[in-house]
DNA sequence: GATTTTTTTCTCGACAGTCGAGAAATTTAG
DNA sequence: CTAAATTTCTCGACTGTCGAGAAAAAAATC
């Protein structure tokens, strides 16, 4: 359904961009916003000095003049205007990261998650905890915290803060936006972990190459699969998605899945089903919760020096990732690949038969094969990826509200 | 990346609505223009008098009053405006209709599609021959056909007229724009057809359940099998893909395709592999060409009788449908699945199978079975499809470059 | 038959937004 | 000290939407 346009929508989506284009470059002038934006000079103007009363962008001091003419009058935005709590659940720790609307951080913590099955509703109340204390800690009022983005591992609500089923708790759901709000009135996001890599990805990968950039997947190896991905999409910049890869089907009534289901690609490719297929352990054995990398670093040891049942584990994992990526592939469109997480270290062993997995589809055969590289840093990029959601999410929030009750 | 906004686009985006609102409900009067838009009636007048002016939509002439107060002084769309030709390639015939502005069916004829394999080039001169000669049949201008749409099986470009794959052509690609342009100066568009089902019933689903929605796909059986998914996109009404779901891998390894590949979706549930399975032909035997409904007639009727191997080949298709649709939902969301296509007599000997096939994954475990109906009537709703598509790009094209120039 | 009521359409002034041009400000070069 | 260069700011023109009320026209009422 279409819906209908005003002059102020006009204003707000514009106010939206001269915002999203200081986030990406820095301080900036008022010539540069207006080359960045395309928007004329007055249009600047008026926009800027909307924003300086509302106190969310400010001049900077006069700066030593560079050129000759009149000197330039940075704008930035102003760091104190809000604040954004980032938390990152991984399957050992929950970090925590304080970051200023300038989107630098302030304070980061992590603890460590205790591996007791004692559920969800405990975690609960230990993020609660968290977020409190990074903000006693740097002595914030917690009505300046405009958002909080929390990301982990799994499948979730798509329009809802909603943790659906994650490697950690399994299907009970946690509802992060009804265990926050008594206590928070900023906005809760959640997001999948590799989606977040995908983002931060596809926002580096558009600044390199422009309008020629289409679209983007991620691939994160690891104890679960991930996969992110990014498309360019018409207006409002970039659309991206989380499915469900890991626990897509890759093989009827194959191997058993921590998910308790049989046959997903993690129950090929995952950390514990490569050491369940290097051990030989039958397929319908219930899988051990954690792995300790170096278990997987022995196995890997051993394949490289010509250890064939090692070997062909990771060439089941590969094959099982070609497999499956060359069915996302013939639902979306030819994308390139990037993958991340701990199981690039064993790349070299997975390569082939991630090819052979690919190449045994029809997309493959007729397009050829997809661009796959290596990208290192996944931490990194989750918390790139949580910034540049996160912050766009605040301008647009901001503008939508603040702008005019500032008034 | 974002775009800047401007006054223009807003009474683009303004006129384009009251022309989807004019054609979604037939003519309206000018109250009834501002109920559906939301737009105030001082605007309606503004936009209205300009769409007149440029000879877009007429008044029409003054009907028996129906209530008290002035009578409603009704518009519609001139349906002398401007033409759309719709060619719909099928594995036998190639049908071309010729529609008005305002959607009416005007003339329509088919032609027999030779099966002698001359090819690509051939089957372009016999396009342009039937376009030219719906054209003359109807006595009007060439100028006035503002779009030719077409639409095949197969896999299309997704920003270009490119027909990529299709199973009457092979990789033999078309490229119906560089075909038609030096004759044509109208517009091209070609779609996936199963796409246009989706699409169709996307709008139905739309104006069922209004806001409701959010998404569905449409699964063509049939010689080959399609996929559509429509989803409501944020602003600019429905967001339509055409995977490439019949090709697919289902099985690495799997029976051979028609399209060279093995282990395809197509090669275990295409009506060729139904026939194969049943008279247990060994899989990778090159698939026939061409299956008379008739043969597979038979075939359902021994496995309604308890034959057991012809019941074995719709259940292995089932099965692989099931499996497949399922890896659609873990890459995309839950989401209620139209079955079409005359592959739908068969739906009570595949069903079984495409419920194990489904219920196999780990999303269907977590989320229930989709909601899964048999429509029939394919050929009305691709026809349907397309007239949705066609009108509102045209709908578009003119409020973009006729309204201006028309001043 | 004249007047009132009701309904629809049209018009006008107010307001919001963008743009181009040019004025104002301010520094460097000569 | 003056001219050139460069940036910022302001003003008037233009386009767009909206609300209110005038104008139009038929039905209802007296």
């Amino acid at each position: 359904m279409l819906t209908k346009s005003s002059t102020e929508l006009v204003r707000q989506r514009n106010s939206v961009l001269v915002l999203s284009v200081l986030r990406r470059h820095g301080a900036l002038a008022h010539t540069e916003i207006s080359d960045f934006t395309g928007l004329s000079s007055a249009t600047i103007s008026a926009i800027t000095t909307e924003l300086e009363k509302a106190q969310i962008i400010e001049k900077s001091e006069q700066q030593a003049a560079s050129g000759r003419g009149r000197p330039r009058v940075l704008l930035r935005q102003r760091r104190d205007c809000g604040y954004l709590i980032v938390v990152i659940i991984s399957s050992d720790a929950v970090q925590y990261s304080l970051v200023d609307y300038a989107g630098k951080l302030i304070d980061r913590f992590s603890e460590v998650r205790s591996h007791d099955p004692s559920g969800a509703a405990r975690f609960v109340t230990s993020v609660r905890a968290g977020l409190l204390r990074i903000l006693e800690r740097s002595r914030i009022t917690q009505e300046k915290v405009l958002l909080i983005s929390i990301s982990s591992k799994g499948l979730v609500n798509s329009t809802e803060p909603v943790l659906l089923w994650s490697p950690i708790f399994g299907s009970e759901q946690i509802d992060f936006e009804s265990a926050l709000r008594p206590e928070w009135q900023a906005k809760v996001i959640l997001d999948n972990e590799t989606l977040l890599v995908a983002a931060a990805l596809g926002e580096r990968e558009e600044i390199a190459k422009g309008a020629d950039f289409r679209s983007l997947a991620a691939l994160s190896l690891g104890h679960s699969i991930g996969l992110g991905i990014v498309r360019r999409g018409g207006q409002t910049g970039q659309e991206i998605s989380a499915p469900n890869f890991g626990h897509m089907l890759h093989m009827a009534n194959g191997g058993l899945c921590r998910c308790g289901t049989r046959g997903c690609i993690e129950a090929y490719a995952g950390f514990y089903a490569i050491l369940r297929s290097a051990f030989e352990v039958p397929l319908d054995t219930i899988p051990a919760k954690f792995v300790p990398v170096a278990e997987l670093d022995k196995i890997a040891a051993k394949a490289r020096q010509g250890h064939r049942t090692s070997a062909f584990a990771f060439r089941q994992a590969g094959l099982a990732l070609g497999n499956g990526l060359s069915r996302m592939l013939s639902l979306t469109e030819r994308m390139p690949i990037a993958i991340t997480g701990p199981g690039t270290r064993y790349y070299d062993l997975l390569r082939q038969g991630i090819e052979e997995g690919l190449g045994q589809s029809h997309v493959v055969r007729m397009e050829g094969m997809p661009e796959i590289r290596v990208v290192a840093d996944e931490q990194i990029l989750v918390f790139d990826g949580h910034l540049n959601r996160a912050l766009s999410v605040i301008d647009q929030d901001i503008v939508l509200s603040g702008v005019q009750s500032a008034e």
